[in-house]
DNA sequence: TGTACATCAGTGAACGCGCGTTCACTGATGTAC
DNA sequence: TGTACATCAGTGAACGCGCGTTCACTGATGTAC
């Protein structure tokens, strides 16, 4: 063999990277083979070596955003007690950085509409990560009961419209502004100062 | 002639209307000039008799969208003072009813990821009703000076995260409690009981 | 050690379909004379 | 009143481009003998 025992794995990887950080910029609509392929230094043939598919792409894609997505999760929170950690993830998420990568940041507000829209295998494997992620964050709340999930789908909610509607609004000024009293709203709604 | 004299207005009109709610539907790249044609009764090649291209189509059904959109919320505000308008507002917006017809609801929960992606003059259309609908929310809220319209758009990207997320959830209980949820935070918030 | 063959990730030309766009035509009605 | 012509919203075939998909081929290296 002339190429390392991993080496087509790793090219399938690599692709796969591209077309998370692709499909999140461009939507899943305008994730080209040929495009992604080129940009992970390869020709548009040697695509079918690795997916069956465009819609396996696709699939695929949204799963290792979520792995991304996750890992920031992980980022903030590890070390963090309960509604600490929280309020850290909330710092992270509702910020100008978050606000401007949409590439690398949260596929669930920058896929959520396009999702919402057909129920494609793409869209169960969404559903079912964005329980995940509301039930990672509900296992932080203070208090018992079955309705922590909810409180923490509705702190999400608010989270995740302030980044969106802090990317529609054309002034920078305004921008920055929504963020920063969705912040503080956010930390006084779940009991950090 | 063997139209009426409006009869031309009234097709455009027509097609229009289908696209606006197409757009809010399929979103913008699923929009198919065959496709709304065909809904307003027509064939494809009399298209260009009312619009220029297909991009002028979205502009114009992006307005009408918006123009919805300002029905919407004249329906629910109009006759009710203040914040008690807003409240009406809330009701209506984070409602099972608005989270399950996305094709006549507001276009900045369909359309928002879409156009954050590209600043296209649809693009700009959008930004722009956005800034009009978050100044008549903050019209709406007490006190004063400049801060009311972040306030107003912090409310509102909490009630668009909210039908957002309850788009995406596929349990309908776990749907309809995020909203529950959100509507007596948001009025809690804006200081209607 | 050398030659013939197998392997396989990647190449690039070609195909086919969907869709935006164009255009010659239709057919119903109004106007000129 | 009747005939020829103009108007114009809408029709439907055709074109061209982008893009997903296929496939014969390449070229580098390993294996057989």
């Amino acid at each position: 063999m002339r190429y390392s025992d991993t080496h087509k794995l790793e090219t399938r990887d690599r692709v796969l990277k591209v077309a998370a950080r692709t499909l999140r910029a461009k939507g899943p609509e305008r994730l080209g083979v040929a495009e992604v392929m080129a940009e992970a230094g390869l020709t548009h043939g040697g695509f079918y070596a690795h997916f069956k598919s465009k819609d396996a792409l696709l699939v695929a894609a949204v799963e290792e955003a979520f792995t991304d997505g996750r890992r920031l999760w992980a980022r903030a929170t590890e070390g963090y007690p309960g509604v600490e950690g929280l309020a850290r993830y909330i710092d992270f998420y509702v910020s100008e950085g978050h606000r401007d990568r949409i590439d690398s940041g949260c596929p669930i507000a920058a896929l959520g509409a396009d999702f919402a829209r057909s129920d494609s295998e793409a869209g169960r494997a969404f559903s079912a990560s964005l329980d995940r992620l509301i039930g990672a964050m509900a296992d932080r709340l203070p208090g018992e009961g079955r309705d922590r999930p909810t409180a923490a789908a509705a702190i999400f909610a608010e989270m995740m419209g302030a980044v969106l509607v802090a990317r529609a609004l054309g002034d920078p000024a305004a921008s920055s502004a929504v963020l920063a009293a969705a912040r503080d709203n956010l930390k006084r709604r779940i009991g950090a100062a």
